[in-house]
DNA sequence: ACCTGAACACCGTTCAAGT
DNA sequence: ACCTGAACACCGTTCAAGT
């Protein structure tokens, strides 16, 4: 069968994938289109033939960086179904552990490097998903008294975003020391979260 | 008096406020190097004389911004030293709307744009001063019963974490239109706010 | 001390050309 | 359809030179 036409026979997905190793080794500030083609073993200008500009690229790799968020987010939830105040404690430990163990595609996946987010439908649809998901623990959660009543995604936006505050300003630098030095991350993140549920 | 040398009397100030001049009109990707020299009106390796390398500039930008925000979120505490709750509630309307109304400035400030914070002194120092500020407050807030007892630190990186990830997913479109149609961001904050505050 | 202009390596993007 | 290589405009940074 064709074993591959000139390098690959799938570059669109290989040059996704040498992105995502970039980011983890270089950070954001060393991904560039050319170090991409390089590590695929293809020409600068290959790239265009799949992507039309460095853009796309970004928003391919921070859409497979949500695919891969939305599976871990998802185990995490179906693996508590009986609680559903497990499933969002679990689900929120899983969502920080994505931010701890792939930092620069956390961070590209939310940074302002993807700026038309709504010109790219794959990206839309993962990143509705994700939030849905979220959604249905919620109104979980509120079925079982943990979660007030109210707008389910309203109280959604609230807690991811707390969440995400937390995660984003540790990943930043921004934490003070006094309080980094005594908790973990984790520990920061699972004391708001606690703080947001119901105390019985 | 030495009126001025070549273009200015102060060519590395003009610079840093050439860079937020830009920054809010073509945005984070618009800010360049050459772009800043040129719109002080000197040659491109002109800032090299004040600034080692764009690192430091845009250190030096995100210390304005910070000097801003401080500066705003200052007077709304101290436009309300009657009520610790309304300090809190007042603050976090002023960073919000520092957000809003200079999206590009603040997005620098808190992106991975700068990446060794921890090198640029002014902007460490300007950055614990701002959360000691609000971890003042929370202390306030907790005297009065507002905010209940455990380490004003940790409730204070929680709560900014909260409104710093509304805000930071607001900017990055990530907040659904269901919830972001119905609600200002304004509203969001403020409801989540509320959610962190004692009832009484 | 402060600034200029040429130079270098690198980047994103385009395009004619090859298979 | 998929890829290459030359070309262009732009960028960050360096450096010898000017005042």
């Amino acid at each position: 069968m064709t074993e591959k036409t000139y390098h690959h026979g799938d570059l669109k997905n290989a040059l996704i994938q040498a992105g995502i190793e970039i980011l983890a080794k270089e950070g954001v500030a060393g991904l560039t289109l050319r170090k991409v083609a390089r590590r695929a073993g293809v020409s600068h200008s290959a790239p265009y033939a799949h992507f039309p500009d460095k853009q796309s690229l970004i928003a391919a790799i921070s859409t497979e960086g949500f695919n891969q968020l939305y599976t871990l987010l998802d185990a995490a939830i179906l693996a508590n179904t009986a609680d559903p105040r497990q499933q969002l404690i679990a689900g929120t430990r899983a969502y920080t552990q994505f931010a701890i163990d792939h930092t620069d595609t956390f961070k590209i996946m939310f940074s302002s490097a993807l700026e038309k987010e709504k010109e790219y439908p794959a990206f839309v649809e993962i990143s509705q998903k994700t939030f849905e998901r979220v959604v249905d623990v919620v109104r979980a959660c509120q079925s079982a008294g943990v979660i007030r009543p109210g707008s389910p995604e309203l109280l959604a936006v609230t807690i991811w975003g707390q969440v995400h505050g937390i995660i984003s300003l540790a990943l930043e630098g921004q934490i003070p020391h006094l309080v980094l030095g005594e908790h973990s991350i984790q520990e920061i993140v699972s004391f708001a979260l606690g703080q947001m549920l119901q105390s019985q």
